[in-house]
DNA sequence: ATTAAATAGTTTAATATTAAACAAACACCG
DNA sequence: CGGTGTTTGTTTAATATTAAACTATTTAAT
């Protein structure tokens, strides 16, 4: 009895995350504008807030997606002219990925379109709070990441 | 520069809820038999939490999917012998779904392999501190839940 | 130097999902 | 009635993703 209503307690926590992450993501892409979907904008953000450039893997990796799909990104992103995709000259399998003049300004773009939900959201959910949230979130975010694998 | 502290703040919060929704749920997924989804489970399990009988369309309002995705997953439910689909006698535009005895047994089966994943969970996260997360996160959703269709 | 193993990236087939178009049955109002 | 609009469920086409097979290249071992 204690057990069932403990495991309905974890289910529970993980149904609520479940459902947030589905609503904030279509919320999400819904503001950005040239159709990019949440991975899409992702990748161009890392350019601005990691590294100017990467191998696809580096990327993959860094999104915790696999190979496949980062290559499907990539492709969707170059098709519009946002990110460029080289021969990397100092090893012939890997590549060079770097984002175009029009790349950036289509991320600036989209941190405009979706700064208003994020005004709007943080005028009801205060920063502080927030970010004793997000600590707690990564503790759990660790713990499953430990668990992935083995 | 605080208003994009603000927004890091809030990306960072919905980043962290994304990636624990996807690896909870291929955590999940790996300890349930039958190669139930997290979907199909859903189901099951709803049957024995709510009601023992469902339309389609109550079951997709419950979980928030599309008509199509419910038909599809008691499509899978339905193959597997797990829930039974009859036409309603009282109004012949609905169905009338309910679990097969058979999906009752996978259904305890789903709990019994999964709860050693979940008392792990619940040995690292206590339940009170997962209880006030729970809450807090239930208020984000309400949130977004309101925000969806305007 | 050759061979074996590891790494990087792509391709293919499959899955779960959505949105939109559709079909069928019902409700209601003139 | 009789038509109009709504509800219920399915189908279709598209998407993003994964796992697995595959190619090509580099590294390591003997």
């Amino acid at each position: 009895m204690a057990n069932s209503s403990k495991g309905d307690a974890v289910f529970t926590y993980f149904n609520e995350i479940g459902i947030i992450s589905q609503l904030s993501t279509v919320l999400f892409e819904q503001s950005l504008p040239e159709g990019l979907t949440l991975s899409q904008f992702s990748v161009l953000n890392w350019f601005v807030r990691v590294d100017v450039e990467a191998t696809p893997g580096r990327l993959a990796r860094a999104f915790q997606v696999t190979g496949g799909a980062m290559t499907n990104t990539l492709k969707k992103l170059e098709s519009k002219g946002l990110v460029k995709v080289e021969p990397d000259k100092n090893s012939g399998r890997r590549k060079r990925v770097t984002m175009t003049r029009k790349g950036n300004q289509v991320r600036d773009g989209a941190i405009k379109a979706v700064a208003p939900l994020l005004r709007d959201f943080s005028e009801r959910f205060p920063v502080e709070k927030l970010g004793r949230q997000t600590l707690q979130l990564a503790k759990v975010r660790e713990y499953l990441d430990e668990r992935r694998s083995e």
